[in-house]
DNA sequence: CACTATAGACAGTACAACTATCGATAGTTA
DNA sequence: TAACTATCGATAGTTGTACTGTCTATAGTG
């Protein structure tokens, strides 16, 4: 196919897409003639996952040029988890989170076989001072029932890996499970959380309530 | 205090924290002469809670402008987590999201007490939609698993809440939960999977990891 | 009385993610 | 085969966001 069609069927505008291009996010196509390309059913995938990692996972595109680069590449899975990793965290610099912190994240994380640059510990300290700057008070209780949902998700993550087949399949689900997880929990927990206010406040109110989504 | 001084201690230099007062996320301070004023420690903790939505909570200034806005209005907790849970989700044109993916979304929130419009249950199908467009697969094991881990997360958000004593503070808590909570989550999630790939894949090698950490 | 520090208005910066224009050429259609 | 549309690649422009800097008149300070 040629790019107008590439671009008719991803739903994306044709400078966007020459643009994936220059950037090199999206591979080039097959030159027919010094101003001519082909492309073909592995550049709509890669358009739909750049736009995934774009819009949902949040990512940058010097990030997702990053991620994406791992997925082509031969690396070992667990790099490309590595990469996929400090792509989806917020960049925390290591110095600016204060040894206080990350103690107390140790101690959430007891027994856990992790490094110590595990960007998600860096920035679980981070986020934590900056939960404690403004409302004083031990924010452990709290952390510690995200400590064992985060190991139901994890889980459930590194099974959906498993049931990938090739290698790069396996690549691009860890990819997108993790820039797309973060979303997707997030989204599930407001649902859960308006769930868990109006049966805990208002339990009258919940049948009726459910009774409106599932008839519509 | 004056500005120099709060610029000092919450480490924001002055012409940002003069940006704030422009753009109205912090309150002026009190008038001793035209052009001079006086601030205190509710400023203080003001721009720490400021820095930190804009920082880890990942808020733009006007999405901040009108939790803050929430916080300082006399309006109900009930309406306060309304307008935190809709600044803390990415914003998603319900028209953007099919049917077929609110379905499966409301298949997989069977029986929670939600109303449609919903924040997460938008989201959530717009982030499923995404996922499916890439890994041509069904992500509805994965999701259930996400679900169950969301309730856990939501029972501890309102706990925490709840041992807030005045309106302000539980409104404070519940903006700053909600969008910290997200961050902190995203945290755990990166270490949790660190750990169960470890000990799934490298048992022999998780002990020697662990002790990297415990012992500095 | 120097000297520094405001307040507030306004302009400028830096970066990211597109979006538009252009000239030379290629494919397509009447 | 002429007219029309599409493409490539280079370059420039746009939009939005979060600051950052400059300026003037005035105020506090040693």
């Amino acid at each position: 196919m040629r790019m107008s069609e590439l671009s008719r069927i991803t739903e994306t505008p044709v400078p966007t897409v020459k643009y994936y291009l220059r950037e090199g996010l999206l591979p080039p196509g097959r030159r027919t003639s010094p101003n001519q390309a082909q492309y073909d059913d592995e550049h709509v995938r890669r358009i739909r996952l750049i736009r995934a990692l774009l819009g949902p996972g949040g990512l940058d595109v010097a990030t997702a040029r990053e991620v994406i680069a791992a997925i082509d590449s031969d690396l070992p899975l667990p790099h490309v988890f590595g990469v996929a990793q400090r792509a989806a965290s917020v960049r925390v610099d290591d110095r600016a989170v204060d040894a206080a912190a990350l103690e107390r994240v140790d101690a959430l994380l007891d027994g856990f076989a992790i490094h110590p640059e595990n960007p998600g510990r860096i920035a679980a300290a981070a986020v934590l001072e900056a939960f404690d700057a403004v409302d004083q008070r031990n924010a452990d209780d709290w952390s510690r029932r995200y400590v064992e949902a985060a190991l139901i998700v994890a889980e459930a993550d590194l099974d959906t890996v498993e049931r990938r087949v090739t290698r790069d399949e396996k690549a691009e689900t860890v990819v997108v499970g993790t820039a797309l997880g973060d979303a997707l929990f997030a989204a599930f927990r407001r649902a859960a959380q308006e769930h868990v206010s109006t049966t805990r406040y208002e339990p009258e109110r919940a049948d009726e309530i459910r009774r409106a989504r599932s008839t519509p």
